[in-house]
DNA sequence: TCTCTGCGTCAAGACGGCATCAAGATCCTT
DNA sequence: AAGGATCTTGATGCCGTCTTGACGCAGAGA
């Protein structure tokens, strides 16, 4: 196992054909600290990362939607969002590796961060080989399962978790609360089976998994306003016994 | 998010099927300090997790083999092994998610750790509450599905447990809750025989051990749907006075 | 050859899950 | 405070799945 990420031929004259080479790992800095920035820019940059970033976090959310990145760096001490809420934010739609950063070591704040999502929390001032080898850990579990993208689109439907917008056939379909993210939940695991446990523990909250009906009554309104013929559904299926699933192609 | 890992569903009105009842996670904890085994005992016992303990490093990857936990907490100062010995072992046949814990705390310690495999490294004296965060991080990638592709096939068949999908030929076929249960059970024991008891114990629940009829009438549908033939299988065998067993190449 | 045992097949009925409708209850906006 | 939208809850019909029993068949042993 190489210590380094991906050598990129140290000094390679030729921009010429990137060949076999694999991609440089692409990631989004959201911080807004200058110097932290620059340091980070030039070691990220030497060690073969391809590195974007903003300086707060609304920035910082666009970028990581339009880059789709491997990995995001969020620092905590952000001047417009809350960090915490830059994390909720991005797991709306996306499950990339999230490294926070954070001048702030309480165990509360170490909690709070990874409870709402993150992967991975480094305390200021950092060691750059520690931050470089949880880097490449957070790049190893982004290669084995895709980062998600926020927006998706099936036959005639599309869902666009960034303007929180659902068409058919190109017509805008107003969804309640419910029923979107019901209809979310199921694009990020678009393709698979999601069970009726974890729909109703992640619409309605751990104490509803034994409400089963729910899931029949909105899987009954969403079918109604998404499919054609919502009595033979081409995307909301019914795994029965089981759960649902979201065609995927 | 909720912080618990996973209320162990108070009661189930009927004994019957272990089915839905989502399963406490297990962990292995590999660690030779009698003081931090009692303390992590108490600890994550009372947070609903199923414990299971080694105190070398032998041991550990026994008990990691033979647990097939969902998580793998490991103590880097062993007597017996090299704590880096240990997890480039258990990373040649699992990919389960590996906390360290060391009362080293130096930066190469940690860089050489989790570039042999590990997934975390938490220095000690450690905070309870951040350790917990980490593991149900731990746990959360475990649950993604990070942890290997549970995809399988022989010939013609193909069973992916993530999309929880079975195709013959490229076609879809449709199991029902409990054909599809036998079914993955048979594949997660390929090539070996699995006995009748343990698969009625394991669909049905330790009540039926009995019902060997069970077996009979739902191989059959598993045949009819599976096999090209299915009077004379090629997928799913029987061993008569045994079990059935899956093909596995 | 006969009998016993274990496996495979078929079919009928019981059972439970799913879809749908509709009527309160609740929340939010105006 | 009124109105509308949304969520919850109950009742009902239907359909697929599971269970259960009966029967045929093959192989082993007497």
């Amino acid at each position: 196992m190489s210590p380094e990420p991906v050598p990129p031929e140290p000094s390679r004259k030729t921009p010429g054909p990137p060949a076999s080479a694999p991609p440089a790992p692409v990631i989004v800095l959201i911080e807004d600290e200058p110097q932290i920035r620059r340091f980070l820019r030039a070691t990220l940059g030497s060690h073969g990362y391809r590195l974007y970033e903003a300086g707060a976090g609304e920035d910082g959310l666009v970028e990581a939607a339009s880059r789709q990145p491997d990995v995001v760096i969020l620092d905590l001490g952000l001047p417009d969002l809350d960090g915490l809420q830059v994390i909720r934010r991005l797991r709306e739609w996306s499950t990339v590796p999230i490294i926070v950063l954070s001048a702030r070591g309480q165990e509360g704040d170490k909690v709070a961060a990874l409870d709402a999502g993150a992967d991975d929390y480094v305390s200021k001032p950092f060691a750059v080989g520690e931050l470089l080898a949880r880097l490449r850990v957070a790049l190893r579990h982004a290669a084995a399962g895709d980062s998600g993208s926020p927006t998706f689109a099936v036959g005639g439907l599309r869902v666009d978790q960034i303007k929180r917008q659902v068409q058919v056939e190109g017509q805008d379909v107003h969804l309640t609360p419910i029923e979107y993210r019901l209809l979310t939940l199921l694009v990020r695991h678009a393709g698979r089976v999601v069970g009726q446990r974890q729909l109703l523990k992640e619409v309605w909250g751990p104490g509803q998994t034994e409400q089963t009906h729910y899931l029949r009554v909105y899987m009954g309104t969403l079918r109604r306003k998404l499919e054609k013929d919502p009595a033979r559904p081409r995307y909301l299926l019914t795994e029965p016994g089981v759960g649902y699933r979201l065609a995927a192609e």
